[in-house]
DNA sequence: AGCACGCCGACT
DNA sequence: GTCGGCGTGCTC
């Protein structure tokens, strides 16, 4: 007899395994999708590992195999495994990454009457159900809906037990199908049809018509792409079927995203012999490269030196070696950029992946993945889980970016880490390429784990092109001067003369709204979300209190919820005051703001971009979105408002954001035919990051940082992992966590283990979700991951491992 | 997620 | 007494 310990598709398993047996002559594998009974539900599981023995006593045996079959490969299931063990996450979740989208599914109850005679006493809901049960099964939900869900479980459980209804539980029906295509076939040769056509001209142009187009295109046309040049064509389609001359059917056409139109194939440009000994190094390793020992790089260039061109050349030679290459960007909004390059450099290869895509089209493209007819797939990091069995090469631009990393739902992974393991897994190079690399990174690079590759010279516009310089201001003098507005004299005088230049500004501030808190005069309160807790901020177009976190909107307060006072003030500047600020400063000009406000709803961002890029507006004001390696030609000015925003924030990674920031928003600048120059206004000008990125000196920084890491304790060099509870009650979310920190304390102290600390706990960064009361305790110091993994933590808690911040 | 079990306070 | 809310533990 045969066992399988199976990952079940329940929150209960968590991060274990459970065991069943194999029914004889069924063929099981390790990675297979199967279907097991786990209490009275069939659930979708996924084999870990198949044996002669169980790991567990009692064993039921399997229910089946998934139709049609789906087998993760053995790489991927040790990634899984991994993501499971190094994230603590639940074990089904860090699997279910690789499963084909639309693949997961829940179980639904269904509901049968049987043929007992309803002969016992009933209450009135009791019979009520049964009044409206049809002679066919009714989902569970719709009679929770009908009878309201907290009433109607207790009555059915009676009415099962006298054996009145029966309740089933079925895995809800996949929600994707293939898309079907009409298309019109020649039943006639393309001669015939054309000399058939010629005879119809007069009295029948448009039989005509068709029978040209199809003789044209080797008999065969979508009855769509006909419809749409010619119109509605049906009773002349029936015409031509009847007399036999052609055949309509319907055949599977996968959905295609709408790609961009393949350009013509642009001259590839010669390498820089930066760019040369950088491809070298990776080609070198996309050779050598095998299972358990796969390299490492990073390419570190700055804004406009070609990165992108390695990176093409890269994949251009893993694909000579038959490999696939996954292309990873930060964010959805970047995918269309270096989709245009690569479809335009590899045409009919390219597959793109990512959650805005409909869930038909995700399907076709992962499919045809899958089948190997794509091999370049690009997006965000859900495109690192696409099914290619041939991985060779993975990219990840802008490596430094955290929107890398998951947020909210399990597995809170970090892209990076992952692809480093996949690349591992499968014999793969990982290629990260930034010009701000994350000082993790770097830190690796320089201590011989990754190897180092540099672009050091500038090539947009043209080579050589020096980096913008960049003016520091002072915003302490500015005040001291008596100038209270949100532009420095300096950033003002840059303004009119790039104006009048017809150059374009970028003004990147990153805080969205008007006001960005609104604070009582009298007692000092601060208003805030009643959902999380969080400071609302004032939007004054829409003229409500916004929650920046779960977005509700607030009617504006006439008085102090706590004191009743009415003096309320507005403080704190978003992106929609400094654009009020901006039109009133510069009346003549035309402005644009693109922050996640006005970018609302599919497609806005691009078309914010576009209208931009096509020279439709003169000044761009924007949060983060405009700093990403966005290529505006036209811009020559950059104007940072405010430098210091995100260094306040608790979070020990606040220094390197700033500077990673302050960099890219610089190289926004001098792209195209105007010379760059930059503005960045500041309270603390004095402060590492804000100097460093002035002096475009990412060495400096990288010291600095490392310095007061290593004081501290952070990575890289320590583990930081937050545990969250989340409780009704205020206090029995905080008891829950002090629990925990006592309970981990005394395991540290029994295990002799003195480099981990604690941190709090406290209220986490968003103290109430969902009604929940939230609290958090950091765990800092070395092999956190390990320690964590040992301590048996009650399940249900919210582990974030290597989190973005620390609040 | 669901379900059973066991523990306490608020009532017929 | 006992009904029911709520925390806890279990599902191979």
């Amino acid at each position: 007899m045969l066992y399988a310990e199976v990952s079940v598709n329940a929150p209960a398993a968590g991060r274990s395994a459970f065991s069943y047996q194999i029914p004889a002559g069924m063929n099981v594998r390790p990675g297979q999708a199967v279907l097991v009974p786990f209490g009275q539900k069939i659930l979708q599981g996924i084999v870990i590992e198949v044996a002669e023995q169980p790991r567990f006593a009692e064993t039921r045996p399997l229910d089946g195999l998934i139709q049609p079959p789906i087998c993760l490969t053995p790489q991927q299931l040790a990634a899984g495994l991994f993501i499971s063990r190094h994230y603590l996450a639940p074990l089904f979740a860090s699997l279910a990454l690789w499963l084909p989208p639309g693949f997961e599914r829940q179980a639904a109850a269904e509901i049968c009457r049987t043929s007992q005679p309803a002969d016992v006493a009933l209450t009135p809901l009791e019979s009520a159900i049964m009044a409206v049960l049809p002679d066919t099964c009714i989902g569970q939900k719709a009679l929770e809906q009908q009878f309201g869900a907290a009433k109607t479980g207790p009555a059915l459980r009676h009415l099962l037990e006298q054996g009145l209804i029966d309740r089933s539980y079925h895995l809800a029906p996949t929600r994707i199908k293939p898309r079907l295509e009409r298309v019109i076939i020649l039943n006639i040769s393309a001669d015939a049809a054309a000399d058939t056509a010629a005879g119809l001209t007069i009295r029948a142009p448009r039989q005509a018509d068709i029978l040209f187009r199809l003789a044209n295109s080797r008999g065969r046309l979508p009855l769509s792409e006909l419809r749409r040049e010619l119109g509605d064509i049906t009773s002349s389609v029936n015409t031509l079927k009847n007399k036999r001359l052609l055949n309509v059917i319907e055949e599977e056409a996968p959905r295609v995203p709408c790609l961009p139109a393949a350009m013509e194939l642009p001259l590839t440009p010669a390498l820089t012999a930066a760019q040369q000994s950088a491809l070298t190094a990776v080609n070198q390793g996309l050779g050598t490269a095998v299972p358990g020992r796969a390299p490492v790089f990073l390419l570190h260039g700055v804004t406009g030196s070609g990165k992108t061109e390695v990176y093409l050349h890269a994949t251009a030679h893993a694909l000579q070696q038959g490999r696939q290459v996954i292309i990873l960007v930060p964010e959805i909004a970047l995918t269309h950029q270096i989709v245009e390059r690569f479809t335009a450099r590899f045409p009919g290869r390219v597959a793109v992946l990512h959650s805005r895509l409909s869930l038909g089209e995700r399907f076709d493209q992962w499919r045809a993945i899958a089948e190997g007819g794509l091999d370049i797939v690009i997006g965000p990091r859900s495109a690192l889980f696409a099914p290619a069995a041939r991985l060779g090469l993975i990219v990840m631009d802008e490596e430094h970016e955290w929107a890398y990393k998951q947020q909210d739902t399990p597995p809170l992974y970090h892209t990076r880490t992952v692809a480093r393991r996949l690349a591992q897994e499968y014999g793969a190079a990982l290629l990260l390429g930034s010009a701000t690399p994350d000082v993790e990174s770097y830190h690796l690079a320089v201590t011989g784990r990754y190897q180092l590759l540099e672009l050091p010279d500038r090539l947009t516009p043209h080579v050589n092109t020096p980096l913008p310089p960049v003016t520091l201001v002072d915003l302490r003098q500015e005040l001291k001067s008596g100038n209270l507005s949100i532009f420095s004299r300096r950033l003002k005088t840059e303004m009119t003369a790039a104006l009048r230049n017809g150059e374009q500004i970028i003004l990147f501030y990153n805080r969205r709204g008007g006001a960005t808190f609104i604070q009582c005069r009298d007692c000092g309160e601060v208003i805030k979300c009643h959902n999380c807790r969080l400071p609302l901020g004032y939007h004054p177009v829409e003229n409500r209190l916004v929650c920046h976190h779960c977005n509700a909107g607030y009617r504006l307060p006439e008085t102090c919820p706590v004191c009743r006072s009415r003096r309320i003030k507005y403080l704190g500047l978003g992106t929609q005051k400094l654009e009020e600020e901006t039109r009133r400063e510069f009346p003549e000009s035309r402005i644009l703001r693109w922050d996640s406000d006005a970018a609302r709803g599919k497609d806005a961002g691009y078309r914010i971009f576009d209208e931009f890029r096509s020279g439709k507006a003169d000044i761009l004001i924007g949060t983060q979105v405009v700093a990403r390696g966005l290529d505006l030609p036209g811009v020559g000015l950059v104007g940072v408002i405010n430098a210091d925003t995100a260094l306040n924030l608790p979070d020990f990674r606040a220094g390197e954001r700033t500077f990673q920031l302050l960099a890219q928003v610089a190289g926004r600048a001098g792209r195209g035919e105007f010379a760059g120059r930059v503005v960045v206004q500041s309270y603390q000008p004095e402060h590492y990051a804000v100097a460093a990125a002035v002096g475009h000196n990412y060495a400096e920084f990288y010291q600095k940082e490392l310095d007061y890491r290593r004081m501290l304790g952070y990575p890289p060099f320590g583990e930081l992992a937050v545990i969250t509870t989340r409780h009704v009650r205020e206090a029995e979310s905080l008891r829950q966590a002090q629990n925990i920190k006592q309970k981990l304390t005394g395991q540290l102290d029994a295990r002799g283990l003195t480099g981990i600390s604690f941190i709090g706990p406290a209220p986490a960064f968003v103290p109430r979700r969902r009604g929940c009361y939230r609290f958090q305790l950091i765990v800092k110091g070395a092999e956190v991951t390990d320690f964590l993994n040992r301590a048996g933590l009650p399940a249900g808690l919210s582990i974030d491992v290597d989190p973005l911040g620390l609040s």
